[in-house]
DNA sequence: TCTTCGCGTAAGGATGCCGTCAACATTCGG
DNA sequence: CCGAATGTTGACGGCATCCTTACGCGAAGA
């Protein structure tokens, strides 16, 4: 399921943009001003994120160069302002596309589909994998064999599954699933690579699929 | 450089166009009804298309879906009809923005930069390197036949194999390698290099692809 | 021929990282 | 309000990696 993040300071707006999306099935938190914005997709790490620039607190510019510091997901914005000026502005920080109101609702929703189309090669339903006598799903969230796995080996797991083969640095692994703040704690990833392995390898002391890349990170092998 | 088709009927605009996007040091090329848009862009594989919907011989959403049907190339939508529902019917056949007519001309060209920026961050991978009979792969951090490298081989052979053939001074890579403090510590390369040398190279005591070059550094010749 | 210098190779000790166990804090559901 | 699941933090032994030292070799020059 598609992650919409909306931000927006008007109660008003909000309550239209969260109910239209939830009705198309898509799942939407909301934030009322840049900080707050900023910090939700952090640590939520939404697919979209709907800005609109007239925030109480920050210049909606600065919003979108925060999130570009560190992220790639499609910026949607909306304005009351009209001048081209402010477009171009905001489309060369890196916004997606740039909406003005007052906006019909459904060409909102189609220029959101327009851009997590060209966004979302990943999205092409990935195939369960096999680790050890396992099979996890990615899609539904689930291990076969009465298995459960708690938010965070999820998130890990997700991260390693979808780059099969591929080294993935403790450095980005860390600020994936706990934010940049803590890309020293690589005590964390051991944690939960012995939990993962636990739960997952055949033989957790000798991990097969799961493997470390000492002083790099860790590697999922087919 | 970028290539840019425009597709539009009404030679004003077109001039209009090119001017602008010439000026920008866009490449571009014209068309002015739909059937030469497809057969162009066949032809002519651009970057990038800019397609009017007001076209003389055919509708402009059964041109984005014959170019749908092959490539990905963005589209970005021109069209004088403001109504919402031809925006919403352009967008889910597969165009990536649409403006409408009058538009500022700036405004237009932060558009094509928004929309090119973001189908150009699906590339730029970087191409596995061959070494005698290895194959190695800086993206995934990954040498064929069961080999692990260590984070310092790693960083030795990441330097060398992104500049083939040129000389990399002993100097330059100990500054990267170890910081500028250890300029002088040559020994440190000698012994990383006969490792990644035995690793690597076929006859590690004759080596083909890692070369010394005395007294200067090291070079990677492909 | 002898000397000097830079390079390649080998082996051993030091360091830092990793895996693991265990305790504590926090969150969540009943 | 309580208990269980989850997340966080600390401590410690083992080991891979890195650094260091030592020595042999060959090329260039006196």
């Amino acid at each position: 399921m598609t992650r919409i993040l909306v931000v927006d300071d008007e109660p008003q707006m909000l309550r239209t943009l969260r109910i239209n999306l939830a009705a198309r099935r898509y799942e939407v938190a909301v934030a009322a001003d840049g900080a707050s914005a900023l910090t939700q997709a952090a640590e939520w790490h939404p697919d979209l994120v709907v800005l609109d620039l007239g925030l109480p607190d920050m210049d909606g510019v600065d919003v979108i160069h925060g999130l570009r510091g560190w992220t790639q997901t499609p910026i949607v914005v909306l304005s009351g302002r009209a001048g081209s000026q402010d477009k171009i502005d905001a489309l060369d920080a890196g916004a997606d596309d740039y909406v003005t109101k007052p906006f019909s609702i459904e060409e909102f929703l189609a220029r959101i589909r327009a851009v997590s189309r060209r966004a979302g090669t990943q999205e092409a339903e990935l195939t369960p994998v096999q680790i050890g006598e396992h099979t996890v799903d990615l899609n539904r969230k689930t291990v076969s064999g009465e298995l459960r796995l708690t938010p965070t080996e999820w998130r890990i797991l997700e991260i390693l599954l979808s780059n099969p083969g591929k080294l993935i640095t403790q450095r980005h692994l860390l600020s994936e699933v706990w934010g940049s703040n803590y890309v020293k704690e690589t005590h964390y990833l051991r944690q939960y690579m012995t939990q993962l392995r636990k739960k997952l390898e055949r033989d957790p002391a000798h991990p097969v699929h799961l493997i470390t890349e000492p002083g790099m990170g860790y590697r999922y092998t087919p």
